[in-house]
DNA sequence: TGTACATCAGTGAACGCGCGTTCACTGATGTAC
DNA sequence: TGTACATCAGTGAACGCGCGTTCACTGATGTAC
């Protein structure tokens, strides 16, 4: 992992490997019963080794918490940019959102999913987040413009500080908005199981959505 | 409440209060730290009584919150029906949503959110969820027809079981799927914060995305 | 109307559990001369 | 190369907490004659 990388002395190595298992350990916890249930204590259980050892790692289970968040957004960014690559593409975008959602869902969740009435994530994050929406604003780009401008174009081009500087007019704006939440509201309805049972399939479901921002609604 | 009424003897309607209260102490949990954090002894506390004393009233803890996540999807139905009334106006729908969602956002999320990897919610909770739909697909079919026919329309030919029944055409199924989906995902980004600090107003993205749905891209 | 009995809301003590976190400590690993 | 010292990973005991849940019980409320 990011880490074990650029380590000199086999102490320095040994720590990020140790703090790599440990993270290792809360995703699986994490995957299994949910961030509510993550324990430190149990993680150190599993290693083999007593709980206050794992102090040693992380100032407590708070930054533990944050450490995984930091590294979800970063996982999702990457993946984001590797599937958009020189293309672009909306559409391998899309499906690689949902590859990397569907990988680990309580991974998705612990971006996307309810939030802790009292914890805030770190600060670094909201820049991820930005640097992901800057991909999604360069694959909307590349769209070919759809219907004329919307009441809510021009609210955005009002209030387009998010957009961190990207030249693109405010209708691509809004695409990428609605290509975020339509996106989200699919496979988060998805991954809580509020489709099974209904019968189609979901991932029908999420193609038309896409099909239908990629301005092709008869494919 | 739903059981104050239909009560014959005091005895009767004093139990049926002290539930009353307990479920009320239990959301005003909700809003403030999650329903992760609800607690039986905590509640009781707060009702100047001692914690077994709420074992007359639930069976335990799960006993509770089921009975919380049934009490909110009645809570939605309702909202949309008076919503919806004689007109079953997609756009009145809507907003009744989105109001009902920022009324109390942890309740919204108690049934849309993060899933419990244990949990699993009620049976008769489809069937208010089966008839939330049914509202939708009315409104839905009230929608002028838009488009060709897309693939997933035929395919959620083959799949119409969920629709319970309901006679409209392939097409207006869809039409209350995106509705669903497109809503939740404008929603569940708003109500978990991830718009915060973006500038623009969540309130015109949802309205947008109803005038996007309702076949009015330009207004 | 008054008395005997049954029902039932609520208490307090207790059980067992797991949690996060602190602290003084042991013992192994690395470093400096 | 060998010795003296410093660093630091990990332990075990302990603290205080809150949780869900059980159980035997008290005392008030209702019921039947």
């Amino acid at each position: 992992m990011t880490e074990a990388e650029n380590v000199r002395t086999p102490r320095e190595r040994y720590r990020a490997q140790v703090r790599t298992e440990i993270k290792q350990r809360a995703w699986e916890q994490i995957a299994t019963a949910g961030a509510s249930a993550l324990s430190l204590n149990a993680i150190a259980k599993q290693m083999g080794m007593s709980g206050p050892a794992l102090y040693r790692y992380f100032g407590g289970r708070d930054e533990l918490i944050t450490e995984l968040v930091r590294d979800a957004y970063r996982s999702l960014a990457d993946t984001l940019r590797a599937a958009s690559g020189a293309g672009a593409d909306v559409r391998a975008l899309g499906h690689a959102l949902r590859g990397w959602a569907l990988a680990d869902p309580q991974r998705y969740f612990l971006i996307h999913g309810t939030p802790v009435p009292g914890y805030h994530a770190p600060d670094d994050t909201t820049s991820i987040a930005s640097e992901i929406m800057a991909i999604f604003l360069d694959a909307c780009a590349e769209l070919p413009p759809d219907g004329p401008v919307t009441p809510f174009d021009t609210h955005l081009e009002d209030h387009r500080d998010w957009a961190d500087g990207h030249p693109a007019p405010a209708p691509v704006l809004h695409r990428a908005l609605v290509l975020w939440t339509r996106l989200h509201g699919v496979l988060s309805l998805e991954l809580a199981g509020h489709f099974t049972g209904m019968g189609f399939d979901p991932a029908r479901l999420f193609a038309a959505e896409l099909d239908a921002l990629t301005g092709r609604p008869g494919s």
